[in-house]
DNA sequence: ACTAAATAGTACGACATCGTATTAAATGAG
DNA sequence: CTCATTTAATACGATGTCGTACTATTTAGT
């Protein structure tokens, strides 16, 4: 009877220490990546930022501030953090919501969109380099398990 | 011959947009893993400093800051910080290097082993729930992936 | 219509990260 | 042995991130 647990066991102890691993190499990756795509960014502009205008013009333009930080998975404050330093830079534009008075719209710039491709540009050397070395059709098959990952731990914290 | 570009032209547009993909699970998985474990750590401490406690309880004890530094490849000055704090909290002590004076060694005290074994009986059960609804066999399976990438992106950076 | 609760965005403060410069010690060239 | 170079660690400052509190506006319940 009381060799059962309540629910159960969690993980065994091994399964544990691999899950701990998996999302370590993520934290590094993450770290090594964001730190070269940074080297390539020019004015100072954080991996952040060219993310945000990346997703303006590959996803939809026109997001409100709060769609872009549930898009990204990052609190509101630090979302109008990164787009008051691209307004600032002329980057992007907002442009008030009609039809709800706290909320505004965030437009990509012409600017915005040179810079973006500009940095493009300057990434792709480091990109080419990489895949020449790095199994890229294992990293894009991975993609799925990857957003599965994700979405989990969306959905999962409260 | 004009229309033949330097080296080569790096990479496809669509598999450009792959790996910014790739990269952009990895940071956004990052993020929230690391927001979920910072909940279960008591007293204020980060993920970067439980991740040092681990490390020097799973991997080898007695470590030099700089070596620690070079297996998270975070700079030197944040590892400094990052120890400091767990110094202050009495989880790790130094001593002198014999054979270096610049240099250090970094042990795990027994309230640093017991601050760890708490931290991740806390957190087996997020763990727990987490792999009920995660396909863990297939998250287990691309670590060699990710390490590849890691050590890459790890050789690359000069 | 009216008031309470929810929501979008911001202000502010705490702090983790990291680049640059500095100090101290070890290494190497002559 | 001496001096230049390299290396380990730290001090310091800048800045990105994010939690809490606040304002303004919308939505809902009665």
């Amino acid at each position: 009877m009381d060799d059962k647990q309540e629910h159960k066991p969690a993980l065994e102890p091994q399964g544990i220490g691999s899950l701990f691993m998996f999302f370590n190499e993520v934290g590094i990756i993450n770290q090594l990546a964001s730190s070269l795509f940074q080297k390539r960014l020019a004015d100072g502009l954080t991996v952040a930022q060219f993310s945000v205008l990346n997703h303006l013009t590959r996803v939809t333009d026109g997001q409100t501030p709060m769609a872009l930080a549930s898009a990204f998975q990052v609190p509101k404050t630090s979302m109008t953090h990164t787009l008051s330093g691209l307004e600032k830079r002329g980057l992007v534009e907002s442009r008030p919501n009609e039809g709800d008075g706290r909320s505004k719209h965030i437009f990509i710039t012409t600017a915005g969109k040179q810079f973006r491709e500009q940095a493009i540009a300057a990434m792709s050397n480091d990109l080419g380099r990489l895949a020449e070395r790095l199994d890229t059709h294992a990293m894009l098959d991975a993609i799925p398990m990857l957003a599965k990952v994700r979405s989990v731990l969306d959905e999962d914290r409260n």
